[in-house]
DNA sequence: CATTAATATTAGTTTCAACTAAATATATTA
DNA sequence: TAATATATTTAGTTGAAACTAATATTAATG
């Protein structure tokens, strides 16, 4: 029941884990070695350390599942993770761009006395600023409203912003640029194969379908 | 010119020699090793590798000393060390025994935007709650004035702390439970040869020279 | 269903920073 | 100065976590 005191690489693993199952149902060795930027053969030997430490369970050829201790971990981790990046957007005058790294490297050293302090200062936020939900103290995921791509959107439609999911920073630059950022409110102005015309503040943009793929909105209702 | 990228490790043996320097002069093998908890054969080989990449002078068996190169990365680590721990006391509320622990990780892996955010924000302040200087941006120690243990004072003058050199958490807590924190006035109201008295805001209390020899204070002109 | 392509694993190596045990060099002092 | 104590180094090991190259397994396709 206590835990295991693990290693930055280990908590890697676990996250990406965590977020490949969200995103594809099932992780293959191939999947996380490209997220980890590590040769698979590396994977191969530290899922079998995982697997013996019982946080991952393995099914050769199939994929990898994390056990509901390594779900509690991952969680951890990506509560850090995404606190961290709220609280250095906002307290310390991070770009949206600039977030992600730091975060990466701090995720792995803050205590939970410093997760703690900068949760209640920023008074226990749902979400950090791409719009990913940060997991609860008790390590509950948020409730989200369904999102769907503004791609998918009719012309004409209004919805807000609600979560952008890349993090190529140069996208995220001229994202923010644009002011096309989480919350804020848009109305498609028109559509076609190749993308999606914005309408913000009077302003219009163009995005090219490979950029509004990933920009998830909620749907005026 | 150009920095190498060093691991964690040897940015602390760097910090440590530097400490040690500043404090004896002259820096052995054993000390280092008694200051990082490592063995002094570990220390031989770690020296060797800094002592190739030119951040460390090394006279065998009479001392190690920090290159031009070396005392400016090691005065970086302190920079990131000493400014974390007051961000983390005044900004997250942590305690005078629990900022050090923490700086220790988190000075590691910082970024120099990091560092800068947060010396912005606290207006490029000059020592840390220890009273300890904070290296500047470029690296220079601030001008402190001449400091004494209160224990060498005589009984009946009057002088101000200005630094706590103990990281025993259960002295700093006692310490800033009883106020005797960096800035504050205090008077020695008497002395024996076990220790030292004193007078702070009309309340009295004893100190054991054991303690009383690591806090420093400048005495009123 | 046999072959090919994709996926995963083995075996052996490397690097880093520690370790132990044993050897050696210097310093102290009787 | 010789003997002893202290300080330092050498040589070899360990444990992580990566790597390469080669091999093996499964899945997909013609």
């Amino acid at each position: 029941m206590n835990k295991p005191r693990l290693s930055e690489s280990q908590e890697d693993y676990l996250k990406e884990i965590y977020k490949l199952e969200e995103l594809n149902g099932r992780v293959g060795m191939q999947d996380l070695a490209k997220r980890l930027d590590v040769r698979p053969a590396s994977v191969t030997g530290m899922v079998k350390k995982l697997v013996q430490v019982q946080l991952v369970e393995h099914e050769p050829y199939k994929g990898v599942r994390l056990t509901d201790v390594g779900e509690k971990i991952a969680l951890e981790v990506l509560r850090h993770h995404r606190l961290l990046e709220l609280y250095l957007a906002n307290h310390l005058n991070y770009t949206w761009d600039e977030i992600h790294e730091e975060a990466e490297r701090l995720e792995h050293v803050i205590s939970e006395k410093f997760e703690a302090a900068i949760a209640e200062l920023m008074d226990h936020p749902t979400h950090d600023p791409h719009g990913d939900p940060i997991p609860s103290a008790d390590l509950k995921i948020p409730e989200t409203p369904d999102l769907k791509p503004v791609s998918s959107l009719k012309a004409g439609s209004f919805s807000t912003i609600r979560r952008v999911m890349t993090q190529d920073k140069d996208i995220l630059n001229m994202l923010s640029r644009l002011n096309l950022i989480v919350n804020r409110d848009i109305q498609v102005a028109g559509k076609d194969s190749s993308g999606v015309r914005l309408k913000v503040d009077e302003q219009q943009y163009f995005l090219p379908l490979s950029i509004a793929n990933f920009i998830f909105v909620e749907c005026d209702s």
